[in-house]
DNA sequence: ACCTGAACACCGTTCAAGT
DNA sequence: ACCTGAACACCGTTCAAGT
């Protein structure tokens, strides 16, 4: 964007960078960002940037904070249910969109601004639907646990390159069919089939774990 | 363990070095984990462990493979409800006990023989209770997103020191009390309250999902 | 067969210096 | 106030050489 030669590069602030960050990590890979290839990428040396950040995992704790604050913020007008599972889906759409960040938030420190706002958008459409504290605690810990782990497991996943890849994946599954037959027969019969998109996954549990917050909240 | 001098030195091969790399993790954090300081514990230079891992990559699935390899098999013999809950409880246990697992699956490129024999299990207890392989799939799914997203949320904990941290804790929290005020209050009269362990959400978690599982299978 | 030493192309971060 | 250049203490990995 910004013109590494000309004198009109524009003037870096923490966002600029983190934002840069971002886009850098989305492009290449998480495990190529370095503070020397963020600054080229800005028209300056990697040591301008610490003006802005204090050092990386700063940088990183940004990144994470940019990520929350591009969640649809839920509101409590739909009904709890319908408002939670709208986040939910928001929130997936986004960790899968920066595939990074969810391997970002096991180091991070500090939750930013946008990640408290968001926490706290999401209890208070459980507290105004009635949830108990301790019952609000109990659904908002499921329901990122699940959203999380989701997340994570549909980085993993083998086979983002279909074609010779699945062809693979086929024969490899054969082969171990003594070995792992549970395993093969899942592969073969299930996730191989044209139709099987794991992604369908997210939404079946999603509203299982809805459903079953429902009726503890109608029971409590 | 090994004598870097005297010539006694075990002679080094690929489970050694990964249950060295493993141990190092755990003691000094995955971020502190090098080639060259991996080598120095074995009493070698880093560039003999190349002689038994591929890269650093192979040395990280390896790794991963390990931590699997420290999970109780699930079996069929006590019914796949109690199945389940123990081998939940025991994946939950040993990844608070290696907390860089989480972080690395981001980045794993193929599952180790233990991993497929652990996924293997739980599929074959799913299958011999009556789930359909599209049941199965949907259980499997969620358990283990559950499961990975609460040991990626635990490891995130603020407070693993408690005391003086729990106070500076109470403070901001109280600075925050009108910018997040849901927050502020589940912090204070929940998170905070001396009974409270997160941990204790877990098996809400997991046996909120097993109930909702049950009543998905016995209306199959 | 296994291990080493030197080398290459990188890192994050510091500090004094420039404008 | 913001950016730079050189330097320090590290990385992963290759390769030819040693035993």
């Amino acid at each position: 964007m910004t013109d590494p030669r000309g004198g009109t590069r524009a003037r870096l602030n923490r966002t600029t960078v983190v934002q840069a960050a971002m886009t850098f990590a989305d492009a290449n890979g998480i495990e190529s960002l370095s503070m020397r290839k963020l600054g080229g990428e800005l028209g300056v040396e990697a040591m301008s940037l610490y003006k802005h950040v204090a050092n990386k995992s700063d940088l990183t704790d940004g990144m994470i904070d940019g990520v929350f604050a591009e969640i649809a913020l839920p509101s409590g007008k739909t009904g709890w249910r319908t408002a939670m599972r709208r986040r939910a889906i928001s929130v997936r759409e986004v960790l899968a969109r920066h595939t990074w960040a969810i391997g970002l938030m096991e180091s991070r420190t500090t939750p930013g601004p946008a990640t408290l706002r968001h926490h706290d958008a999401v209890l208070g459409v459980l507290r105004g639907a009635g949830f108990s504290i301790g019952g609000a605690a109990h659904a908002s810990s499921i329901m990122d646990s699940y959203i999380y782990g989701f997340a994570l497991q549909e980085t993993n996943l083998p086979s983002k390159t279909i074609g010779t890849a699945r062809l693979a994946e086929l024969v490899l599954a054969k082969l171990a069919y003594q070995q792992y037959p549970h395993l093969a027969e899942l592969t073969i019969e299930h996730l191989l089939q044209p139709e099987y998109d794991y992604g369908n996954e997210f939404e079946f549990g999603i509203d299982l774990i809805l459903d079953a917050l429902e009726r503890a909240r109608r029971s409590a």
